[in-house]
RNA sequence: GCGGGAGUAGCUCAGCUGGUAGAGCGACAGCCUUCCAAGCUGUAGGUCGCGAGUUCGAACCUCGUCUCCCGCUCCA
């Protein structure tokens, strides 16, 4: 199955590819790592998946408004919010296992491992002293107890130094005074420690020296959470309100694979929910039962979605949970779902010095608003319909056609106008239905080959409805529409076609569907 | 980054023990007119990922490099 899901994925680059969906960024030049570019028909696809998202955040819910906030932003950000410290992981290898390790993560688990001996002391002696056991003045007074704590002290002080001034040499030589062993090999033998820093940085200011290091964004949420006072101002906004914002976000990623899934450079689409303190764990339940019905609308399998509650919680966040989906590749996260609490809020109010409060007038005061957080992956997204409506079918006449069946609200064209002959008038008669259809639906013109393969075409780019005009179109103005998905024809009037098309191609009933409260 | 595999036409691939490239599909132009890729004629497209080395001669051998795929890892 895993390597039946291999070709299958295989097959969609490919397609991608041939189809003008998916290119490999800078092809000519033999490509860059993990950097794609967005084709002729891949555009629209995207683009209509940003306006299902958009559409169902801003357009359907009054408290939630859009952003658009830039990818530099001032360094400061990135301290306050923890990048700085957390992307700048300091990894090492184990020669023999071959296993690659967070260094801080090892010592931290080996300090953990001294926990657990702490533990077990303040056990043995409950039982010795029985009712009489004041864990607290235990805790104070054993010499074992305040031996393993000193150590733990002194391991945490010299990791801490060793993060800061970047001195990976004591960070591996801790390593190995400590003995600290893989857990898959057993054993010592390491390589050195190095650093990685996920966040791409640049220079501001053009001239060299007087320039100040700035980075691209690892992530679109702080945009928000840094304007969340001029919006809240300007937009007269009452909690709970959200922020919308879609954009790019960049991350130096250690190894970026799997075709679009893990890119360097990656769009987002975020939506930071702000809530009265104490309130968040009821929107985090609600957003994800709502994210979920975003998802599920779209009618791509329900089976292909799934949960994935996070028990070990990131620093900022109080529950979080993924939409995993499920890729060629297995159940991977699709979107996340985080109660962050105050944690940006109040680090940007303690960097910047700037009040971000929100006065309750019921409650008549001043309180930093917690924040929920729906964070997806637009690429994501994109290869999950991709990969959901790639299709090989094999007809009743045994042939085989290779159908996208997308969403028709998502399809890049929503259909192609095709004389059956190129004579008799039948080209001109075409022409003319697209020049009605173009202003409100992506439209192409097609009249080469035989009818049934230039059905096919628009298969393999997910065209919903192909418009023919044959000879009794002159007649009495009436057409066939062909369905992508049942190749059924119906015969029905030319100004039938607008009706049909703006029913089953337009984002509405879907929007429908996941607005019911 | 480490280990394994692989790069030949838009796609899928063939190309023997080294003798300067082929197929199928696709694309384009025309003919035919027939509602589900299958007719006919013609055309375009590759310095075989890139660079160096060995050789009289390299798609093929050697080295380097880039990119992709799988695993480790990380995450939207």
């Amino acid at each position: 199955m895993a390597k039946n899901d291999d070709n299958l994925l295989k097959k969609i680059v490919s397609h991608a590819k041939e189809y003008g969906f998916v290119f490999p960024s800078s092809e000519i030049y033999d490509g860059l790592s993990a950097t794609y570019d967005y084709g002729q028909n891949g555009v629209e696809l995207k683009n209509n998946i940003k306006q299902y998202w958009w559409k169902a955040m801003v357009q359907l819910n009054e408290n939630i408004v859009g952003l658009d906030a830039a990818i530099f932003m001032h360094p400061t950000t990135w301290k306050a919010s923890g990048h700085v410290d957390a992307f700048n992981d300091p990894l090492i290898d184990n020669k023999d296992s071959k296993k690659r390790y967070r260094a801080d993560v090892l010592v931290e688990d080996y300090l953990a491992k001294i926990e657990t001996k702490i533990t077990k002391e303040v056990g043995k002696a409950a039982k010795r002293f029985g009712e009489a056991f004041n864990k607290n003045e235990f805790m104070r007074t054993n010499a074992r107890v305040l031996g393993y704590k000193e150590k733990i002290a002194a391991i945490e002080k010299r990791m801490q130094s060793a993060i800061e001034n970047q001195n990976f040499d004591d960070f591996k030589a801790l390593i190995e005074e400590l003995e600290i062993a893989c857990p898959v090999s057993g054993s010592k033998n390491w390589t050195e420690v190095r650093q990685f820093n996920l966040m791409f940085s640049t220079e501001l200011g053009s001239v060299a020296g007087d320039a100040s290091t700035i980075y691209l964004r690892p992530e679109t949420a702080q945009g928000i959470f840094v304007n969340y006072l001029n919006v809240q101002k300007t937009g007269r906004m009452k909690l709970p309100f959200g922020i919308a914002q879609i954009g790019k976000a960049f991350r130096n990623e250690i190894i970026a694979r799997q075709f679009i899934f893990r890119m360097r450079e990656f769009e987002q689409m975020e939506m930071q929910f702000f809530v009265k303190p104490g309130e968040e764990l009821n929107w985090y339940k609600a957003w994800k039962k709502q994210r979920m019905q975003w998802h599920k609308a779209l009618g791509l399998g329900n089976a292909k979605y799934r949960f994935h509650d996070h028990l070990n919680l990131a620093h900022y966040a109080n529950a979080a949970a993924d939409i995993e989906f499920d890729f060629p590749m297995g159940f991977k996260e699709l979107e996340g779902i985080h109660s962050r609490t105050d944690f940006d809020l109040s680090a940007h109010e303690k960097y910047s010095g700037k009040k971000l409060q929100f006065f309750d007038p019921q409650e008549n005061k001043n309180y930093t608003p917690y924040v929920v957080e729906t964070s997806i992956g637009l690429d994501r997204m994109f290869l999950a319909v991709l990969a959901a409506s790639y299709t090989e079918e094999t007809l009743e006449d045994g042939s085989e056609r290779v159908v996208l069946s997308l969403p028709p609200a998502l399809a890049p064209t929503k259909v192609a106008v095709l004389p059956l002959t190129k004579k008799d008038g039948l080209p001109d008669k075409a022409r003319a239905i697209i020049n009605e259809l173009k202003f409100d639906f992506t439209t192409q013109y097609d009249e080469k080959d035989a009818i049934g393969k230039r059905y096919r075409r628009q298969d393999a780019i997910g065209t919903p409805y192909c418009v023919t005009i044959d000879h009794q179109t002159l007649e009495d103005n009436t057409v066939t529409i062909r369905n992508r998905d049942t190749m059924a024809q119906e015969r029905v009037p030319i100004n039938k076609v607008r009706e049909t098309l703006e029913k089953n191609t337009s984002l509405t009933d879907i929007l429908r569907k996941i607005n019911t409260p």
